[in-house]
DNA sequence: CATGAATGAGATTTCATTCAT
DNA sequence: TATGAATGAAATCTCATTCAT
């Protein structure tokens, strides 16, 4: 029996480590956080649960690691202009970008949203989400500055809002909501 | 000398329930359904853990009555015009008055929101978070019917996603949100 | 309003004791003495629970008062012949009497068989159940003794081992048990 | 290094259920079911109040499967003849072996007698014992049958009762109860 | 005499985390 | 690296008893 070589253990540790993510995401999505229990979330990762706190110091750290890379890849992929400054046709595309990316990982959305509803748990958090959300905030703010409407930081705010309010809508019920006729009417209406 | 009066108990029985959800309201906005704790809720009423078993069944019991009272209430105060349709006044009328009772009751909506986020405690409320949600939107199809846009269903989850999104945004911070610049826009928008 | 007579009260307060017992009893019966709450008895009576303790120092004391007065009136109705020794016919009396004063208090009964299988609850009424049993059996050792039968002391306990199986027996199904025909055999056999 | 093997650990759960239900039998027995607690049984046992809830759901499992597991072993040990008729030795046999395997497991006896005193108990483990003591009586009644007693039916009752009572007396009591002797007298009278 | 709201100790149960292997 | 038995603190809930009225 030859040993395995480092890149091997390195590669079998990112595996099983996504596999441990993934079912804590799971059952996040439909626990929430203070609901789920370490034991729900090894068995279904097929793992036992000493070896769930060689990968994560706790059920918190293993909450924060999945909301740190989750948007950490969010943001690697949704940056439609580096400069941050929206054209109409961004804007287009900036919306829908969103809900597509809602569609590639509902439970990580779930677990956004029942994170943020959670003073005490949004805690744990509160600066990686703030990290994100102020640029997007910001970056809407700008676009709205530039199309000259009166109140571009109402407009901001409630179009952050309709963001929120349509994806909460839509992972809550993903079958029946229509959301393509829907994205239709937002961009037809803020643009 | 003479036992208490049944009208005193009564009163005293009132009181404390209402003392009790007050503060169980106050610590499930905080914590969650979850992540609240019955030693908590006992402690922020100012009584003993067992003295919450006289007033409710359990945990559950409480949130469900909780849910089910406020949205009593709600239906109560909420109900724009006895036919279910809405004229154009009656629009602004609503949205203003969702809004109006969402200040009044901060805590509640905190916990109506983590709770349609989380489907294991969901179960417990759905019916009748249904009953209730469900003419609210029927009364925006049937408006947006009215108003002769080409897609009333698709705009009528719209608007109910944005008073959602507005609302969430809105419990998360009062303070900030400037909530009358932005209902100005949704009625400008969407009557 | 006239105040009422002593005699009154005296006469009320018999009842109520009385009402209390009764109900305690039904419940000992089907639950047992650590089984049965006191909110389970008052409530069965018909009574508040803190009129409960104007009769009864506590849930032991009601027990303990229970079974010395159901055994004082066993006593009293019970006892063949002053002075301790059987003759045949007594006998006969004897196992037909126990039977007959089983089916007038099956509760009671009930509550004796649950007691005496419980080291822990047995203790609290231990000295009142031995004043009762001692003579009992004495009395059989006697009655054996005077037949003449080579382990006078043995029969006695064998009696008095098959009186209470088939109390026993009796009590958890008195509908099915055939108690007159058993009784027959017991008498047929033992006599 | 390595983790436990699945053989060490399985035969770790053996031993400790058996510690468990060990300790439980003996609480269960001076205190019956009811007037047990978790606590003592855990501390009986020597092990942390947590650990119990490994090895059964809850505290009525543990009783349901200390039941179970007591009368399979019993129902295998104790069947004098597969027919189920027994000759007029095996009868000797029958009652010698149902005395000398009370002996062998006093709290599992004591247990049993407590539950089927009480009925809210008893209803927790109802179809084990029915599934053992319904062939027990009928071999009983087949017995008599055989012998041409008038009426073998309430013989059979009869003999089950007493075996009833006598048990109870013995576990009460082993050390001053002639077991012996009533034995011998049973199986003159009742042969 | 009578009520039942209230308490607090303790019951059953859960669960994040540790550790021997 | 991996296991799961084990812990202990804390959760939910029960209940005998008290006490203001």
């Amino acid at each position: 029996m030859s040993p395995r070589t480092t890149e091997q253990n390195i590669e079998i540790k990112k595996e099983k480590r996504t596999t441990i993510i993934d079912a804590a995401l799971e059952v996040f999505a439909e626990k929430s956080f203070m609901g789920a229990s370490v034991s729900m979330i090894t068995k279904k990762a097929g793992i036992s649960k000493g070896l769930l706190y060689n990968y994560f110091e706790s059920k918190e750290d293993l909450l924060i690691q999945i909301i740190h890379e989750g948007f950490d890849e969010f943001v690697h992929v949704f940056d439609p202009n580096k400069d941050g400054v929206l054209t109409t046709d961004e804007f287009e595309f900036f919306v829908d970008e969103t809900f597509s990316l809602l569609k590639k990982d509902l439970p990580f959305w779930k677990l956004y949203f029942s994170i943020i509803v959670q003073p005490a748990v949004m805690a744990l958090v509160q600066d990686k989400l703030m990290e994100f959300i102020g640029p997007f905030i910001q970056t809407l703010v700008e676009y709205y500055q530039k199309t000259g409407v009166k109140n571009p930081e109402a407009h901001a705010m409630l179009m952050g809002s309709i963001m929120d309010g349509v994806s909460l809508n839509y992972i809550m019920d993903p079958k029946n909501y229509p959301i393509e006729d829907v994205k239709k009417i937002i961009i037809d209406k803020f643009k």
